[in-house]
Formats: C-alpha cells, sequence, structure tokens
DNA sequence: AACGACGTCAACCGCCTATAC
DNA sequence: CGTATAGGCGGTTGACGTCGT
C-alpha cells in the first residue's frame, strides 16, 4: 500500500490528508457501502472525507461503481455479451461506458479489459491493426458468424431439443421485430458466409431498438436471467444459477476459444496472409 | 519445487467536459 | 465571459494468479 500527499503544503490542515493508494481493504469496502447505503452516491470528494475514507473523491466512485455496486454483474462474459460487445465496438469505437449502458451490470472497465485482453490480443497474433478495416471486417464477417454459429450449435442438443425451443431468446427465425428483420441475429440459419449487418450509422434510438429487439434485457433482474435464457440448453449440463465462475469460464471461454482456430483458419484463407 | 512467461483485472493517471460561481 | 472544481472517460500500469517447462 502507497500513499501520496493531498497537498504540497507542510500545513497540518484537513487537506494536507495522507491518501491511501492501492488495493481496498475489506474495512474501506464496508466505510463505502455503508456510507453510500445511508446518504446515497455522488459528490466524491466530500464522501470520501465523510465516510472517513483517506481515499481521493475518484478512487471512491471507481470502486463503488465497478466493484462494490449491488449490480455490479460478476464472472466471465457470456459468448451474447461478448457479440454485443463486438457489435456495438464496431458502431461505437472504443466508447466504453457507451458500450457499457447496452450491458445491464458490466463495467466500461471490464469491456475495456475484455477488448484490450482478448480482441486486441487476436490482432496481435495475426499481426494487423486491431484498428484497420481488415480487422473490423473480420470481426464482422468471420467471428460474428462464428460466434452466432457456436451459440446456436451448442443450444441444439439431441436430448433437450424436445423440451426446449432451439432459438435461444433473441434469435428469433420468426420476424418479430419489424424493424430489423434481416439483421443477423435474425438468421434462421446461421451459415460462415458474410451476414447482414445493420448498419454501423446508428443514433441511440437505433441502437436502443437494435439492442432491445436481438438482445432482450433492459434491467437487471432480466439480465441476471439473460445468461441462463441466451446459452439456452447448456442449463441441461450444469446449472447455471450454481454456477462458479470457473465453471462460468468453460461456456464463455471455451466456446470463444475454440473457434478462434477456425477464425484463424477463415481469415488466412480469405486474405490469402501467410499462418504465422 | 522453482522459475519465468503470460493473462487478467482492479486501480491509477491525465485529459476533457459540465457546472457553479 | 473566465476560472475553479468535480465528475466522467479512455488509456495504462502493476499486482497477482495460472500455466508450462
Amino acid at each position: 500500500m502507497s500513499f501520496l500527499s493531498k497537498s504540497s503544503s507542510s500545513s497540518s490542515s484537513d487537506d494536507d490528508i495522507e491518501l491511501r493508494r492501492g488495493p481496498w481493504t475489506i474495512e474501506e469496502d464496508k466505510l463505502l457501502v455503508h456510507y453510500i447505503t445511508d446518504h446515497g452516491e455522488g459528490r466524491w470528494n466530500m464522501l470520501a472525507k465523510h465516510a472517513g475514507l483517506k481515499r481521493t473523491g475518484k478512487s471512491c466512485r471507481l470502486r463503488w461503481l465497478n466493484y462494490l455496486k449491488p449490480d455490479v454483474k460478476r464472472g466471465n462474459l457470456t459468448p451474447q455479451e461478448q457479440l454485443l460487445i463486438l457489435e456495438l465496438h464496431s458502431k461505437l469505437g472504443n466508447r466504453w461506458s457507451k458500450i457499457a449502458q447496452y450491458l445491464p451490470g458490466r463495467t466500461d472497465n471490464e469491456i475495456k479489459n475484455y477488448w484490450r485482453t482478448r480482441v486486441q490480443k487476436q490482432a496481435r497474433n495475426l499481426k494487423i491493426d486491431s484498428n484497420s478495416a481488415a480487422f473490423q471486417e473480420m470481426i464482422r464477417s468471420l467471428w460474428i458468424p462464428r460466434l452466432l454459429q457456436k451459440i446456436q450449435s451448442s443450444s441444439v442438443t439431441p436430448s433437450i431439443q424436445s423440451s426446449q425451443s432451439s432459438t435461444p431468446p433473441g434469435f428469433s427465425t420468426s420476424s418479430n421485430s419489424s424493424s430489423h428483420s434481416s439483421s443477423i441475429y435474425n438468421s434462421p440459419k446461421i451459415t460462415s458466409e458474410c451476414p447482414k449487418i445493420p448498419p454501423r450509422e446508428m443514433d441511440d434510438s437505433d441502437l436502443n431498438s437494435f439492442v432491445k429487439a436481438h438482445f432482450p434485457f433492459d434491467n437487471s433482474y432480466e439480465m441476471d436471467n439473460f445468461g441462463q435464457l441466451a446459452t439456452g440448453n447448456f442449463n441441461d449440463m450444469m446449472d447455471y444459477d450454481q454456477m462458479s465462475g470457473d465453471q462460468n469460464k468453460l461456456t464463455g471461454d471455451v466456446i470463444a476459444d475454440s473457434f478462434w482456430s477456425n477464425v484463424d483458419e477463415f481469415f488466412y484463407q480469405k486474405t490469402g496472409y501467410e499462418q504465422l
């Protein structure tokens, strides 16, 4: 744990306290949660002082928003969430907080980390710029369809097809959303061919409609169930509600990782780039 | 068992914007 | 209008855990 001086002055005023940095302790978390429970959030500098925390207001705000806030969703991103991030990033770019607005319970920090550790890693492996048109196109034409394919194929298993719909919510085969009926997400049969992607130029209203139509959750309660619903028949293999982080990793990461090699293959085939 | 490489993610930093005065 | 301050955002860092040798 390190400290920084809030003021260069040598006076012993209230503004000259030693501020803590680094990982938060349980006691600090308790102080912050209790204070916000009683007084609400906002006015962070004052909050930090009144709560008895030797932290900057910014640090308190970050700790609350990214970790302590009750509706923060823990665990790995579901394939559906990954899909939404890819789609939104293609339209919004690195506007993480904006993207996070469409993923209830997920923070901009978490999404940013996902992009940097997973997505940009692939760009590095392929030795192409993650901001390049080539990489964007690879995501749109290869990665997203493959992800959809994996989601759909994993949700159609013989043992459960009889009792459940084979199509996860948001991937309806009937066009019940008129505005984006041509979207890839309504495609009854997902193939590896380049899908029709909604236009990049979407305003907030369009984006809201798009997300509502294809990723049907708009509050934390629905989001809690979304992972369960959207992973569809995975539930027959493991109880989603009982999942630990590691088990969650199985569904999210294995799906993601297993198709990366395929994505690479597609990429090299299509571009003729030399495989590493 | 020990060590290094690598991946993840919480936390910090600096800049920008909104708001109050 | 100009200035000060707080809050928000994206980029970056570093501690820690995991994995492979």
